[in-house]
Order: C-alpha cells, then structure tokens, then sequence
DNA sequence: GACAGCAAAATTTACTTCTG
DNA sequence: CAGAAGTAAATTTTGCTGTC
C-alpha cells in the first residue's frame, strides 16, 4: 500500500471540513521529488525492487499520526474496494494443515506452520474474545458492507491511473465518522494489552475455559476504559511514559505475569496538531522539505511577521525573535482551527518544532555540527538493537506461558537494563556490552542459556523468514553506563560489586530486600524442536 | 542542549508461492 | 523445476517529539 501522504493534512480536514487549501497543498507537496542519494543514482537497474512504484523519498515524508502500528497487515482498509483480497490466502490457508490445540502451536517445532498456527490460535481467541465483547457491529475487518463504500468509491474511480489517491482518501474519509475513528483508536490501544492478555487466554483457555476468560476479558475492557479516560482526563501531559515503576521494590515473581510493556502510541490528537504546525511553518518559510531550510533574516528585519517570515537559526527558539515566530504560527493555527487547540499546547509546540529545525539548519550549515554525525547515528542504531532486543524478550516471555515468572524482572530491567553492543571487526558479529552490577545469573537468564535462545528458536527456527538475529558475542566488554534502575532484588546483583558500595548508595539502588529470585528456566524449551 | 523515544521508510535477508 | 515475484522480520536510516 501506498506510504501514507500527509494525512494530518486530511485528518484535520476531518476534523472540520474547512481549509481544503492546505490539504491540497500537503498533498502536492507529497509528489515525487529528491530521492535519497545512494537509492537512485547508483544503479538504475533496481527497478527489480518489487517494492511497488514507492512513490516516496523517505526524507519527504512527514509522519502521520493514525495509521496501522508496526509493519505490515496492509488487510484491513486497503483491500477493501479494489482488488480482489490477495489477504485472503495468507490468512486462511493454514487452517487445513493446523488442527492446533492451543498450546500446540507455540512449542510446535513445527516448520512452516508453526507462525500459522500461532496466528489461528491468536485469531480464534480474538474471536471468542470479540464475541463477549460488545463490539457487535464492529465496521472494521468486514467494512464493505456498509452503506457509503461504493458511491465515494466510483466518484474516486475516475482517477483511478493517479494510483493510490482514491484509496487512501477512501480510508480518510472513513476515518471521518466517529464510530470508525474511535474503533480504529481503540485497536491501536489494544494491540499492546491485546496480545498480552490474549496470550494469558490461551492459558487460561486450557485450565478453565469459561469463568476466568471472562474475568479475564472484563480486565481488559476495564483497562481500556481507563486508558481512555485517562486520556481525556489530563489533555496538557498527554503521553508520559514513565517505564520505570517508582515505588514498587517490593514486588514479587508472579507465575502468572502479564507483560504490558513496550512502545507506546503518542496522543493522536498531538500527533495531528504537530502535523498541522509543520504545514504552516513550512508554508511560511516557504520551504519545500527541512533538508534545504532557508537563510535566517537580512539584518533590517527586527522581527518575523506573517508575511516575512523568518527563524534567526543561530539564536534559541527562545530568543525574542523567535519566540514571536512561534506565536505567529500558533495564532494561525488557532485561527485556522479555532475550537480544536489552545494557545499554551500550540504555541510550546510550535516553539518545540523551531528547536528541532534550528538543530537541522546547524547540522546543514555547521560543519563541526554535522561532524558529529556518525557518532550520533552509531548511538541510535545500538540503541535501536537495544530496542528490539528487549521486544524479542517481551516477545518469547508472551509467547511462552512458563516464562510469565520473569516477565517482571525484565520488564523492570526495561530498556535501560538490556544490554547495548558494539559491532566488531567482522561485519554483523556484536560483542555484549556486559552490565557488570547484574548477577551473571541474570546474564544468564536473558542470554546464553534462555530467554534470547529461546527466542531463536521458537520464532527464527528453521523456516523462519526474515532477516536473521545478528551475532552476538561476549568479548569481555563491560559497560560504562550509570546504573539507575532502582527496585532490583539484591538476588539479582553481581555480589563483588554489591561489595564495592557504600550503605547509602545502597539506599538509592532501593533494593528489593525480599525476593530472592527464582531462576530457573524450563530446559524443555532450549530443545532443538524436531 | 543532550539524549531518549516513537514512528515510518528503506534496506537486507531468507523464506514461500506463483508462473512459464 | 527455475526463477520471478511476493512476504515477513530484523535492521538501519530519517524525521520528528518529549524529557531531564
């Protein structure tokens, strides 16, 4: 499907049906243009790449705020007019070979259907799970069968050549209603608590079927009540993430946790008005994308105006002439969207986008600014291993019932537990980047002898698809980062370094005094399937 | 201002499925 | 059956926001 072109542009469309000028500009500015510069030049030939006509240079693309979470699962809206559902298939065709009890699949060695039956035994319950739940009419997977599809379908239909244009409004529009707009949310929510809770169904499922599930289910719901509340409760300090739990280091090791961690969706409401405020910057500085932002003023110029409009790059965001800046895009946001926003939220970010465009002008302009780029991309790309690292965690502990017991030390551990690496001379080998305050037992739990080679081999086993798990070797390399994640059972600590520290340092660590954790790791599950 | 985090696009890889 | 085409996952890259 097509990378989605500026949809806040459409969203706020939605919103309020005015303003079809600036939607219109978003889209134009979305058309072709400079492709990134190793992509296109250096071999014509890949037209090979089967990614269909990519229209878009990624430096091009601002983000948009809904849209379906991670990857892939094109299913849902795309298909839904045009083409003859390829989906189909992939779902569907497991089901012959997969008689799948539920437990079956997930310790299934099995080759190919393995991810299969995962999927039937996840769909099924979702379905049992949907059915208690009131969302009777629930619009989203069976879409066509409402009423409006077809005629907005063949007003678009005309020009249809333009390619993706009318599905992706299609979807816009959708997106209009209310109910559509609140179910698609709901589903974002869901999708963290929804696999963790349908995982510790499937548990459930076969001790007690009936009684529990439901509890289980309310739980659910209850939980997405919160969250919406939530949401709506606090509208300034929408999205904190506070991944670290204060006051709790007197947890204990529950047999039966439910990992809730990991990525968690910006406030869409947010998201879109960022949006908005990056199309009126931009059409202020008349500027077509951030890689090629404008010179500052000429020095008569003693403040912006809306018509001469300036940012004074080598000044704060919070210098004077800046900051009337940011106040001429806030009142023009608010003048365009009078009843969405407020001054305070817009104006801040307004002046939080002028930082981050002052941060590109110096990267462009500055060369001991733009020196420091590699080092800056080493660190996020280490960090983005860290990231998935710790997902493929979460993942095999949800995955895997009898892991549930340390759900909670790594979901404490979090991020900032998990631990980085460094690429060595051979390409795509990583040495570990060993954190010398934790017990080698934990190391061992979450490396060598566990969690990551379970991991390995329950989901990139043979048959797997998908770019194989990098190397990752210990070379003796210790990290130097400060430990901050306080609340950790003393069981856990590497003993000789727990020597090393004073009485009040201890303190601050906050150990959990208690708990003397439990280690063991169900060997069953380190066996070569087959 | 530095650095953490989220999100999407692009790239790479290894598989499956379709097609000639 | 080979090879093209499609698909999924891991990773990198890019762009942005948020927090300390």
């Amino acid at each position: 499907m097509p990378p989605a072109r500026s949809s806040y542009a459409s969203e706020l469309k939605a919103l309020a049906a005015k303003k079809e000028a600036a939607a219109q500009k978003a889209k134009a500015k979305q058309k072709g243009k400079n492709p990134r510069p190793n992509t296109d030049e250096v071999d014509g030939d890949p037209s090979s790449k089967k990614r269909k006509g990519n229209p878009g240079p990624a430096t091009v693309n601002r983000k948009m705020p809904d849209e379906r979470n991670t990857t892939q699962h094109a299913e849902p809206s795309s298909s839904a007019g045009s083409k003859p559902k390829s989906p189909a298939n992939a779902k569907d065709q497991p089901r012959p070979t997969a008689p799948a009890g539920p437990s079956h699949n997930v310790y299934g060695s099995e080759r190919t259907g393995r991810k299969a039956q995962e999927e039937f035994v996840k769909e099924t319950l979702s379905e049992a799970a949907a059915s208690q739940e009131r969302r009777t009419s629930n619009a989203f997977p069976g879409a066509p069968q409402g009423e409006q599809g077809s005629p907005a379908e063949q007003a678009e239909e005309t020009q249809d050549k333009s390619g993706f244009e009318p599905t992706s409004d299609d979807h816009d529009t959708d997106m209009e209603n209310e109910s559509s707009l609140d179910e698609s949310e709901s589903d974002e929510e869901e999708i963290g608590y929804d696999s963790a809770f349908l995982d510790r169904l499937k548990k459930l499922y076969r001790q007690q079927p009936t009684k529990e599930m439901k509890e289980a289910i309310l739980a659910m719901l209850d939980r997405l009540c919160d969250a919406q509340g939530d949401k709506n409760s606090h509208s300034k300090r929408f999205n904190r993430h506070v991944r670290k739990s204060q006051n709790d280091s007197n947890w204990t090791q529950d047999p039966d946790f439910v990992i809730t961690d990991g990525p968690r969706r910006r406030d869409h409401d947010r998201v879109v008005l960022s949006g908005y405020i990056r199309v009126v910057v931009d059409e202020l500085l008349k500027i077509k994308n951030t890689s090629r932002l404008p010179p500052g003023p000429p020095p008569e110029v003693a403040a912006p105006t809306a018509v001469a409009f300036y940012i004074k790059w080598d000044e704060s965001q919070t210098s004077e002439f800046n900051t009337v800046a940011a106040r001429i895009v806030a009142k023009r946001v608010l003048k365009d969207w009078p009843t969405l926003f407020d001054m305070e939220n817009v104006f801040e970010m307004a002046t939080g986008h002028i930082k981050y465009l002052r941060a590109c002008y110096r990267r462009q302009t500055i060369p001991e600014v733009a020196a420091k780029e590699p080092e800056r991309h080493f660190s996020v790309n280490s960090r983005s291993r860290k990231h998935t690292l710790y997902q493929h965690r979460l993942k095999i502990i949800k995955a895997i019932p009898a892991l549930s017991k340390h759900g909670k030390l790594i979901e404490h551990l979090g991020i900032d537990g998990t631990s980085s690496d460094e690429e060595t001379a051979r390409k795509g080998v990583y040495s570990v980047r060993r954190k010398k305050q934790l017990s080698s037992k934990v190391q061992h739990l979450k490396r060598w002898a566990s969690l990551d080679q379970a991991y390995a081999i329950h989901f990139k086993g043979p048959g797997s698809k998908g770019n194989q798990l990098r190397r990752r070797v210990d070379a003796g390399l210790v990290s130097k980062r400060r430990f901050r994640i306080t609340g950790l059972p003393k069981s856990c600590m590497d003993p000789t370094w727990l020597a090393t520290l004073t009485d009040v340092q201890k303190d601050l660590l906050e150990f959990n005094k208690e708990l003397e954790y439990d280690f063991s790791f169900p060997v069953e599950l380190l066996e070569i399937p087959e």
